[in-house]
DNA sequence: TGTTAGCACTCTAATGGGTCGAGTGCTAAC
DNA sequence: GTTAGCACTCGACCCATTAGAGTGCTAACA
């Protein structure tokens, strides 16, 4: 069977309706609704084909419909296709939700927080972004000093200026002489190398280059390297996981309780992360309904993901968590204009 | 009307069999149960003056009686004082536990949210731990280094090895030379300065000193001075927040929203920490029964806290969050446990 | 051949009565 | 002061009934 022209029309309905009521929605709604003038009956007939179809669902035998997996992912298509035509109309609404962000963020971490906080606020589903990944970046400056005697503190500065510190015990003391080689030897030698391509070799060679194999150098040098490679956990800020419990279908004790699990464990976040990094090049915006949830915990919900790009290379992660009877509609031009105020506010500093 | 000992016994025993049942308790269950030999009849004439004096309450008339937070509260404190006494035995005990922590924390952040999980995991309650404060600590090491031309890194430790980053901008390029200068100069003065002991006139001071009223210098101190007294964000981190879907009383939309609600947003959590800390010398540990909590949210929960000392000065707080009829005795142990290992922990490293 | 009116049918949610059982409060006797 | 005994209360559970929304099917219509 075909989804000709009337089906969609009448599924289109029935999601809009189902939308807004949140109640399984009868063949008489649609009819009395719509512009297609149709009677009830009609509707009825179109809508056991639709069932047989898989694009909605009956909860028991004399109730309405209600939209399938199925069916939302072709309305959230629809609705994407229909974004893509209305750029301009976007230039407007920006300056209408200025207010929606964010005073001065000093610090990044802030600023974050502050982003996930105006996501849920804004949309009263739950939210979360990721901190910028600077896995894939390169090292900007390495600092070591002497704290005391046998302690040396190592500063750490990447792309993006993000900084990692790690305190290093050493067995003897260290000479300044000593240090200041050690100092000029990392950054000659590490500097605007992308972490990933820092290896046993070029450790090695460090190693040789400093004319000491096994003594405090070789030690510091390791405790260095370690550090750089050291996988930071990734930051993930969240808010707003009580919203969840403003949608029925999310808030029995089971699914909530899963729910408030994913959120609270990061890693299952982490997760999402990575996966829509990974298909950030697509597009911009994306959305997982029910079972396509990346996320174990989240089979129940529409996860809807974006990227933003704090600079050259270095992207996070922006997502919203609630039921599959979203309003996607806000839901993705919050998230479009959210990402486009991310990007440009980044540009500037 | 006085608690004498007979209606002690009854308390007790009405208590110990709610926290078991969780069901409201009748007066046959009690005349069985006891060592007390009392017939039911009996026990239900004095369930009636506990129920005047407002330790226990009837959810209707014909149902058994549950515990009030003042029953509750005649519980622990009776439990607080038996522990006291059997700290001997207590010896024994922390062997079994070893298992429950702590397999090697590299980081503290780690550590402490592999303390936050284990808690709430050995307890099956909401858990949660602040990082240690080191408010009022002293300086230990202050360092400048020239990352870009017209960039500087200020990397500062606090006693405790808890290290600070803040990147600086300048206006004007900085020779290597006055940046030694400023190097000297900013540790001679602060090092071994409590935090709090830092104001205008010290800073003032520093640039007279170096020299220089309105330029670069004056520039970076204030930079430095600011990262120094900027109030970092108390860092808390939770675990085993859906543990509370376990507990029907706390299970429900309303009260489960307000719970997570507060464990998201680490505000109210921060209030908790202030209030143990500021309480910490009275005693380790803290019971806050239902209305007690200073948490808003948390007025249907039972709240336990506790200090652990990382280092002369340095203290944080651990916290279990669960429902009033919680596992008080299980808890209090934990709690002890756990702190006086965390204690000897952070003495060794 | 597609559309529609009509009607029997299905299923849920809501309502109300009836019963059961746990537990109380009170009284009278020990 | 303690206890046995008993009437009473109240929620939990079960069951039958009803109302209403909505379907699926058939037969008639354009």
């Amino acid at each position: 069977m075909e989804l000709d022209d009337r089906k969609k029309k009448i599924l289109l309905a029935i999601i809009k309706t189902y939308l807004e009521t949140g109640e399984p929605v009868g063949s008489r709604t649609i009819s009395k609704i719509e512009g297609l003038e149709l009677s009830s009956a009609t509707i009825r007939n179109e809508m056991a084909d639709l069932v047989d179809m898989g694009y909605i669902l009956q909860p028991h035998t004399s109730a309405g419909r209600i939209p399938s997996d199925k069916g939302y992912r072709f309305y959230v298509d629809q609705l994407m296709e229909e974004k893509e035509q209305q750029i301009e109309e976007r230039e407007r609404e920006t300056d209408e939700m200025k207010g929606m962000l964010i005073e001065k963020a000093d610090k990044m971490e802030r600023l974050l927080k502050q982003v996930a906080r105006s996501l849920s606020v804004n949309t009263n589903y739950a939210a979360m972004i990721s901190a910028p990944q600077y896995h894939m970046n390169r090292l900007k400056f390495i600092q070591l000093s002497r704290m005391e005697e046998k302690r040396i503190v190592a500063v750490i500065v990447v792309e993006g200026n993000m900084i990692k510190n790690q305190i290093i015990d050493i067995d003897e003391p260290i000479d300044d002489e000593t240090l200041l080689k050690l100092n000029m030897l990392l950054n000659t030698t590490l500097n605007g190398m992308a972490i990933e391509d820092i290896n046993l070799s070029i450790i090695t060679k460090m190693k040789q280059q400093a004319g000491d194999q096994a003594g405090i150098i070789a030690e510091v040098i390791d405790a260095v390297a370690e550090s750089i490679k050291a996988d930071e956990d990734l930051e993930i800020y969240t808010s707003g996981a009580n919203n969840i419990f403003k949608y029925p279908e999310l808030a029995d004790n089971e699914k909530a309780s899963e729910i408030i699990t994913a959120f609270e464990e990061k890693k299952q976040l982490t997760n999402l992360v990575y996966e829509t990094l990974s298909h950030s090049d697509e597009k911009g915006i994306q959305v997982y309904i029910g079972e396509e949830s990346p996320v174990e915990n989240m089979k129940d919900c529409s996860v809807v993901t974006a990227t933003y790009e704090l600079d050259e290379g270095i992207h996070g992660t922006i997502g919203i968590i609630g039921p599959k009877r979203m309003d996607y509609d806000k839901v993705l031009s919050t998230m479009k204009k959210l990402t486009t105020e991310l990007d440009t506010m980044f540009k500037k500093n």
